[in-house]
DNA sequence: CTGAAAGCGCTTACAG
DNA sequence: CTGAAAGCGCTTACAG
């Protein structure tokens, strides 16, 4: 609500602030056809910076009646359920949407109309454009990124991806590998950055030099794990352990292996990072750095009930912590 | 919308039919503690059977104005966003909830408080309470059930089970397997029943008796599999092929020929069904059925629409086709 | 195009 | 507990 205004903007203030009637304002609100342009322009930038909702839409403020969105890049990652899954619980009514369906062409003024009351976005940036039209608007939004770190003006959720490429790392080394590669993500991504400094600091800590070769970098599918596998196994000298971007790689790079006959883990060691549903399921099951999705979603979600019911946030970037789920995909080296 | 009603009922058209003022069904809608029990009985049972929807959340008959739950037993399968993914696609703005959260206390009531317009389930059985509450709200509810055959009074939308067990059989013949086994899911399940009778015709054309010993049934899930599996392996003549009733169970299936040494696709064929996105992912990729899931949740919602927008249905339960998706967890048997 | 006027659907004191 | 009355927020025909 902006500051100037008591209560909940209604058609009547709207009509005063422009210097219009209320039918007019009516008018544009159900876009009627009969209004002057430059007239439905300024009713309408009114209507968005007083982030004004129209009666049907206007919700309780119970939990349950909150409607807010979720977005999610493409619906199709099996991060997706888990986040979902913990912004559901914060007790929120979650509208699912997908980038492609839900940002063209002005997603916050659809976001207003829909009655949505908030959203969380899912490793996505924001266009300048959509975070200047939330500023102008009020609406409050929450991050889930635990891929990026957003600009500080918008509040977040992560996780602590630098810790995780430690421990992850830390655990080959206890179990003896000296030859330890890794795989992250594309190189633009903070928190492939984060991991792979982990990954340093925990060899430096164990007095092995880092080996440029063995550093990598490739999308986070099964295709960028099995890629760069596949390379790293070709190398004279090759690694005897592989540590993964995420699940998805790790199993990528258990295929390369697979195919180059090798055995997992008594020819190579191999963690991966997100400890997804499916890392259980593997064969063998998967040593990797659990990134706990729901609990971010739950987080996620909290803060954002917390923004629309007005509250003061104490941080704009929460990151939630991670740990090593170690199973069988990871043993000593050959000897 | 009752028979006798032309347009959405009003509180003036309830006061009327219950013999009370406005203010009262006022009282009543808004849950004002200054209202008779018997009274406030009277008024809720014309609410619901009216489906009377409170203006605050009344929506456009645009699909993205259409909210409509959809539940899910629990957001824990992978399932689950395929799904979800399918119904977003119909345009419909998606609410999604987890029976474990939205069941209590009034289901029916809640939807039609919360503005929702309709509601699609995900392979679940609607109680008897439920299916009478609905009833008499005329809120549409289309069932997603891949696993069952609901009663013939509810549209459903299911895959072709049989045909699913048919060609997955077929395929594993043609290679040249003889001994092929059979994992179900539990016994009680209508799809598995399907599916396996799918199996008995195929190796009925092909002039293989059936061996009860290699009919089995498991819980869906890689435990499932994975014992099941296990015991056939210790089997004295043992198969050389499986198929197995999900793709988690054959995932619990390749598991368990690791640990006993064998090979797949070498020593063991495995065949999945589900053909999630990580069916892709196994090492070696899982030969399965596909289960169109995501079509599945875009025809649910397509259905749904023509439903709350009046329309009428050819048939009450639709099927989408599975087929076979031949990778690399299948080859002849060992000579 | 604009807005005065009528009116709809609802809520909220308040008198009984 | 109930409902007549005032009034809020909005929409819609219609005169200008």
């Amino acid at each position: 609500m902006p500051p100037h205004q008591l209560g909940r903007p209604t058609l009547a203030s709207i009509a005063a602030a422009a210097g219009v009637s209320l039918p007019t304002v009516s008018k544009v609100v159900n876009g009627k056809q009969d209004v002057a342009p430059a007239t439905r322009a300024l009713v309408q930038g009114l209507l968005e910076e007083h982030n004004y909702v129209p009666v049907a839409r206007r919700s309780n403020e119970a939990p349950e009646d909150l409607l807010v969105d979720v977005v999610f890049t493409a619906l199709d990652s099996p991060w997706a359920v888990e986040i979902l899954r913990g912004v559901t619980d914060s007790g929120l009514a979650v509208v699912v949407s997908s980038l492609a369906s839900s940002r063209e062409p002005d997603w916050v003024q659809s976001l207003i109309a829909g009655g949505r009351r908030g959203a969380i976005v899912v490793t996505s940036r924001l266009t300048a454009t959509d975070q200047r039209r939330l500023g102008r608007s009020h609406l409050p939004v929450v991050v889930i990124d635990p891929v990026d770190l957003p600009g500080q003006d918008v509040p977040s959720v992560g996780a602590t991806n630098w810790a995780g490429g430690l421990s992850a790392t830390e655990h080959l080394v206890e179990l003896g590998h000296r030859r330890i590669a890794v795989i992250g993500g594309p190189e633009s991504y903070l928190c492939s950055r984060a991991r792979i400094d982990g990954y340093r600091t925990a060899l430096e800590r164990a007095g092995i030099p880092v080996d440029p070769d063995l550093v990598r970098h490739g999308n986070f599918h099964h295709e960028g794990g099995h890629d760069e596998a596949r390379a790293l196994l070709a190398l004279p000298d090759r690694p005897t352990a592989i540590f993964a971007g995420s699940d998805e790689q790790a199993f990528g790079v258990i295929e390369a292996a697979r195919v180059a006959g090798l055995s997992v883990p008594g020819d190579l060691s191999v963690v991966g990072f997100d400890d997804l549903p499916m890392a259980r399921w593997s064969s063998p099951p998967l040593t990797t750095v659990r990134q706990p999705l729901a609990d971010m979603g739950r987080m996620a979600g909290r803060v954002l009930h917390e923004l629309i019911t007005g509250g003061r946030l104490d941080s704009q970037r929460l990151e939630l912590s991670t740990h090593l789920v170690t199973r069988a995909s990871t043993a000593p080296p050959p000897s």
